[in-house]
DNA sequence: CATCAACCCTGAGAGC
DNA sequence: TGCTCTCAGGGTTGAT
């Protein structure tokens, strides 16, 4: 389930790891969509006649958003829960179970989109802005202050992990990085957001940032059968670890639902407060 | 505004 | 072995 450390692992990864190496720069020679539901916009029948003799200019992340540059179109790509994409170096390979969307270049290679549940979606427009612009800040970018985030929590009584899944207060965290962030943090997820200090909001977005950066070191977390790239999965401290000891203080982590989510946690760690007078 | 349920999907794993 | 059932989860939509 790509997050932003996966999304950025994917980003990288495309663009190569020298000029010429990646997707970069290559006009696209045919484009294939064998899954015509993924498409948010245009109509399907315009999308590959757009995309014809176009280049990607460039490659970026914005939340868990591929933001690909083919002036004089943005394409999309949001890769939900199963979604991958992967650059071949060859057209000539049979092509995978799953393999939705398949951008060939005029070099005889290939990038493909593979998406197992069907949940990714695919944009080409010419005003990128009108998604993007949902999304709040980005974790890492610095401009987000404390006294921003301190001042963005107070404003809601949320409670702070359906919270910090919303991706339009903050952009790019799913359920694996809330949980770990909220587990350093030593906050309950159920604590209203409002209701944290503003020492705690510190502790909050530095923890945030730290668990992005360490999964961004390991190239993003290989889960189920989605994304296989990285190994972060083996340093989470509560997500999945259901039973199993805290590292801190070894009392066993638990599970319950919150917002539909499975949300892991340690009781004795990351205790509710009570209300006093 | 806050919360919740349903929906979109497939494959893995459990149970039989 | 192979069948059926349940579950997971990001984001959207509609209801409460």
């Amino acid at each position: 389930m790509p997050e932003l450390p996966e999304v950025e692992t994917i980003v990288r990864s495309l663009r190569g790891k020298s000029p010429g190496d990646g997707i970069l720069n290559h006009p696209i020679y045919r484009t294939t969509l064998s899954w015509e539901k993924a498409l948010v916009e245009p109509q399907p029948a315009l999308f590959s006649h757009c995309l014809l003799q176009k280049s990607i200019g460039s490659l970026n992340r914005r939340g868990k958003f591929l933001v690909f540059d083919l002036a004089p179109w943005t394409m999309l790509i949001h890769l939900r829960m199963s979604g991958d994409l992967r650059y071949e170096s060859t057209i000539s390979d049979p092509l995978q179970k799953h393999d939705h969307l398949v951008i060939e270049f005029d070099n005889h290679t290939r990038l493909v989109f593979n998406d197992p549940r069907k949940f990714g979606r695919i944009w080409l427009t010419h005003e990128p802005e009108h998604v993007l612009s949902q999304l709040g800040p980005e974790p890492l970018d610095e401009q987000l202050t404390q006294e921003k985030f301190y001042a963005m929590l107070q404003t809601k009584k949320q409670r702070i992990k359906p919270l910090l899944l919303n991706q339009s207060f903050i952009a790019g965290l799913g359920n694996i990085y809330t949980t770990e962030a909220l587990f350093r943090s030593k906050i309950h997820p159920l604590t209203p957001a409002c209701q944290l200090t503003k020492d705690e909001s510190g502790i909050l977005l530095q923890s945030i940032r730290n668990v992005l950066e360490d999964g961004i070191r390991h190239n993003g977390s290989s889960i189920d059968w989605a994304y296989r790239g990285g190994n972060f999965q083996n340093h989470f401290s509560a997500y999945g670890r259901e039973d199993q000891p805290c590292p801190a203080c070894g009392n066993p982590i638990t599970r319950e639902i919150i917002g539909q989510r499975s949300t892991y946690l340690c009781p004795v760690c990351q205790p509710q407060k009570v209300l006093s007078e």
